[in-house]
DNA sequence: ATTTTTTACTTGCAATTTGCAAGCATTATA
DNA sequence: TATAATGCTTGCAAATTGCAAGTAAAAAAT
């Protein structure tokens, strides 16, 4: 796992120190807005991680307090990762991304999730936050 | 310069596989929070991007439509960078990685700053992206 | 007029990171 | 007891990054 380090102490700065490439956020975005959990999940996205690489973020998002992994309740075999609090404050750089993303570039984005955003950003937010604490708790 | 591939169609995705790096929302945060519009202004920021990467963000930028390029008004030796209608839709994303850099991460914020983002941060978002927009016909 | 400086890059190269494929270890299922 | 599921680790080539030096056009200084 790769170390990290600041560059300066600039909190744009220290957030892409950490969240600043093209996999970390593809992680939490699964969780929060795909119900995903597992290692075997987030290998199935469409965008293909490699295995070392998603082994690595999670173990630094992990290093991060970002998440917490935890043996699964069905299978000692299977673990579960989790959203933490700051991770969970995460979900409102994802939506500000998935607006962007909707009206400048070439995507698909779940016409219910779109209207919802651009209606009562704020109201959508705190609803999502909220079903991920949920998930954390069972 | 690299060439830029979609991995999916999802708008996070695609928002990444533009924005997602170390750099180039440092470039944006430059021009919007920090006035800076020239190849030789971007490199005097705290985070010392190298030459290299400086000028390959650029490019990418400008062919994304996020930035335009032109000669400066005092020197024909000089350019300057502006941000696109595409380019100020980025400021809510920078605010973003503010708040929660600033509240999970070993930085300093300007405090002015930082209330005027917790107490307005519609009104702010605004603020600056008119700043920019003004910039942008000079 | 000529040299020096400013400004914006480009180039070469070593080091790091990524991406792909295969292998391994533990637990669960047949 | 063998097979499958699950979560990684390893090896290696390719791509990217980071550092230092070099280049080219325009501006300023002499």
């Amino acid at each position: 796992m790769k170390e990290l380090k600041q560059r300066s102490t600039c909190s744009i700065s220290t957030s892409l120190d950490v969240l600043g490439d093209k996999w970390t956020l593809l992680i939490v975005r699964d969780i929060v807005f795909a119900g995903k959990s597992t290692y075997g999940q987030f290998l199935q996205s469409a965008e293909k991680m490699a295995t070392n690489i998603l082994a690595d973020r999670l173990a630094l998002l992990e290093a991060q307090g970002i998440l917490t992994k935890a043996v699964a309740a069905d299978k000692k075999s299977k673990f579960t990762y989790r959203l933490t609090e700051k991770g969970v404050d995460i979900v409102p750089i994802l939506v500000e991304f998935i607006l962007w993303g909707a009206k400048h570039g070439p995507t698909i984005v779940d016409p219910g999730l779109l209207a919802e955003l651009q209606t009562g950003k704020e109201a959508a937010v705190a609803k999502y936050q909220q079903l991920a604490r949920e998930k954390a708790l069972t």
